[in-house]
DNA sequence: CTGTTAGCGCCTTCAC
DNA sequence: GTGAAGGCGCTAACAG
C-alpha cells in the first residue's frame, strides 16, 4: 500500500511545558484546566511557558482520560437536502453553545449504511443524532439500543426504547392542507410523494389515507416523486393528463421544482394549478408564487434535540416524545378551481 | 404500554474481549485491524467473542496510540449560507470515501471567532479546511502556520504560508457578467454587495472597479447589501430610485430575495429589470423567471479541498493554487432594457 | 498547594 | 503465530 505517512505538527507536549516551567505536570494539567489551588505566580509562569511553547493540550488524550470527547455526531440520509441543513445548523449552534463540537455522517439515503455509520460516528462522539432515519423500525431500535445517548429527529418513538424523539405531525399538516385546499373548493388533488423508505412521506400519506376515508367524495391519487428540485421538476409528465386541480407536493423543494416545469410549459399557479408545498423554508416566502406551504421549525428541532441529548448527557430526566404541529400558511400558489 | 428499556452504555474493552477468548490483547488487536498473522481459527473465534460482547474499539484510544484521529475540520462563516452547505456535503463525501470523518464549525460571520475555532477544531482532527475565512490576511498566515495541514477556500494563496488555496476568479466572473449586460445594452448597473469581511464580495468589487475603468461611458453603483433571501429583499428601497436597468446581486440567496421583493412591487424581470446572481445554486434555474447567473462548481470545490487535503496528510506534493473560472449561465432575468 | 502514582484503551516493538 | 511490556498525552486520586 502508499504509506500513509502523516506530517504531525510540531506540537509541544504536557511534560515540555512541566520540564521547562519546573513543575509536575499536574501542575500544569491544574494550570491549563483553570483549577484555583494553584499559586497565582506558579500559574502565570506556568501559562507564560506554554505561550511561548505553544503549546496546545491534545483533546485525544484528554477524551481518553476523561472518558468524553465534548463532540456529537448527526447522521442524516442526505446532506444536500436544506432540511437537514437547517437542522445540523441548529444543532450545532446549541451545542456549541455548550462547548459541543458536531461532527457529519451523510447516508446518501442508503437505510443499509445507517447502522454502520451511526456505530462509527458514536465511537468518536459522546452521543449522537439520527435524523431521519432510513432504516426500518427493529434494525432502528437495534441501533439504538446499542449506541447509548442519542435522539431521534422525523421519527415516531420506537417500542422497547427510551430514546427521546423529536418529530413533526406530519399528518396533521396534510389534514390542514387538505382542510385548505378542499374549503377552496377542489376536489380531485394529487400528491407527488416523496422517498419511499422516509417515515415523514409514510405519516403524510397516512393522514391522506385517512382524510379520503372521511371524504368519499374526494379523490386523492399519488404519483411517486422523490424529494429533490428535479424529482419536482419532472413529476410534469406525470401529472399533466391526471386532472387534479391541486398537487401537494411531498415538500417545497419539490414545489418549487415543479413550479418551475409548469412555468415552462405555460401553466399558470394558482389560476390553472394550485400547488402547495411542506416545511416552509426561506425560499418558499420567495417563490413565485409565494407558495403556500405548512411550517415545519426546523430551528426548533435542532434546539430540542440537543436539549433531549444533553439532559441524557448530564443524567438529566428527557422527554420521550416532543411533538411540533406544523401551521398552515396560505399564500399565492393556491386559489380555488377554475370554473 | 410501552417497555421502556434503560439504554445499557457499558462498552466492552479490548480486555474483555481477550480474557474470554483465552487470548492477549495484542492477538485481538491484530484480529480487529485484519493483520493477516494471525491464525485463522483464532481469528475467527476472536471476532465471535467480540461480536457477542458487542465489543466496538475505541476510537479516542487508538487516535492517541495512533496520532492520528482520521477526522478532518471544517469552520464557516455561516453554515446557513447554501454556498457553504453545498462545499460542505461535497468535502463530506469525498472524505467519507477515503474514511474521514468531518467536524464542523460555524464562525456566525465573526473574524475575530475564527482563530480559537480553528485551533479549537484542529486539536480534535488531523487537518482543517477554512471556508471563506473573514479573518484579515496576517491573522490568517499566523493561524495556518500553527495550524498544520488545511487548505483555504475562496480566498487567494497567502503570502508566506504553503497552505493551497481553492478559490474561483470572482472578478473574471463580474467582468463575464457585465460584458454579457452591456452586450444586451445596459449602460447604468447596480451592484448589490456582499458581506464587507468576505474576500470572495472584494473580488467582486475589483472586477468591477476594473470594467468600469476600461469602460468611462459606464456608470455602476454599488448598495451595500448582504448574502441572504432577507437582504436581497430589503435591497429595493435603496434601488428603486437609482434608476439601474440592471441589478447584480452578490449572489443568488440575494437575487431571489430581491425578485421575490419585486414581484410584490410589480416590477417586472426582466422587462423593468435586468436581475443577475452569481453562484449558479440548483435553485437559480428554477427561479421565476430561470435567473442569469455565473455558475461556481461547488462540488468540485469540496473535493479539489478534500483532495489537497489528502495529498498533505499524506505527504504528498500539492497544489497551491486551484482556480475555478465561472461561466455565464444566461438565462431570462436578463434581457436588453426597455427603450 | 504541589508532586507522585496510576491508569484511560489501544497499538506495537520486541522476545518467545 | 502469539504474548508481555511500554507508551501515546492527559487527568485523578492520593500523599506530603
Amino acid at each position: 500500500m502508499t504509506d500513509d505517512v502523516v506530517t504531525p505538527i510540531e506540537t509541544a507536549r504536557i511534560g515540555d511545558v512541566a520540564r521547562v516551567a519546573g513543575v509536575s505536570k499536574a501542575t500544569v494539567s491544574r494550570v491549563m484546566n483553570s483549577i484555583r489551588s494553584v499559586n497565582p505566580e506558579i500559574a502565570a509562569h506556568v501559562r507564560a511557558v506554554a505561550e511561548q511553547l505553544n503549546y496546545v493540550p491534545s483533546d485525544t488524550a484528554r477524551s481518553l482520560s476523561l472518558g468524553v470527547t465534548k463532540t456529537i455526531g448527526m447522521i442524516v440520509p442526505d446532506l444536500a437536502n436544506p432540511m437537514f441543513q437547517q437542522i445540523l445548523h441548529s444543532l450545532n449552534r446549541a451545542a456549541a453553545g455548550d462547548g459541543y463540537q458536531v461532527l457529519v455522517a451523510d447516508a446518501q439515503e442508503s437505510a443499509e449504511a445507517e447502522p454502520g455509520l451511526v456505530l462509527g460516528i458514536r465511537r468518536r462522539s459522546d452521543a449522537v443524532v439520527l435524523c431521519a432515519p432510513r432504516m426500518g423500525p427493529d434494525r432502528l431500535a437495534e441501533v439504538l439500543l446499542a449506541v447509548g445517548p442519542a435522539v431521534v429527529i422525523n421519527r415516531q418513538p420506537v417500542a422497547g426504547v427510551s430514546t427521546p424523539s423529536i418529530s413533526v405531525d406530519y399528518a396533521a399538516g396534510i389534514t390542514a392542507l387538505l382542510d385548505h385546499l378542499v374549503g377552496l373548493g377542489h376536489r380531485h388533488l394529487l400528491f407527488l410523494s416523496g422517498p419511499s423508505q422516509s417515515a415523514s412521506n409514510r405519516a403524510r400519506q397516512d393522514g391522506l389515507a385517512e382524510f379520503v376515508a372521511a371524504h368519499p367524495d374526494l379523490r386523492i391519487d399519488t404519483v411517486p416523486c422523490g424529494s429533490g428540485l428535479d424529482d419536482g421538476y419532472r413529476a410534469w409528465e406525470a401529472v399533466k393528463e391526471n386532472g387534479a386541480t391541486a398537487v401537494l407536493a411531498f415538500n417545497d423543494i419539490v414545489a418549487i421544482g415543479f413550479m418551475g416545469r409548469l412555468r415552462e410549459v405555460g401553466v399558470n399557479v394558482p389560476g390553472d394549478l394550485t400547488v402547495v408545498g411542506f416545511d416552509d423554508i426561506d425560499l418558499a416566502r420567495f417563490a413565485s408564487p409565494p407558495l403556500t406551504t405548512m411550517t415545519v421549525p426546523q430551528g426548533l428541532m435542532g434546539e430540542a434535540a440537543w436539549l433531549q441529548l444533553l439532559h441524557q448527557l448530564e443524567g438529566k430526566p428527557t422527554q420521550r416524545d416532543t411533538v411540533f404541529t406544523p401551521e398552515l400558511v396560505a399564500r399565492e400558489s393556491s386559489a380555488a378551481p377554475r370554473g
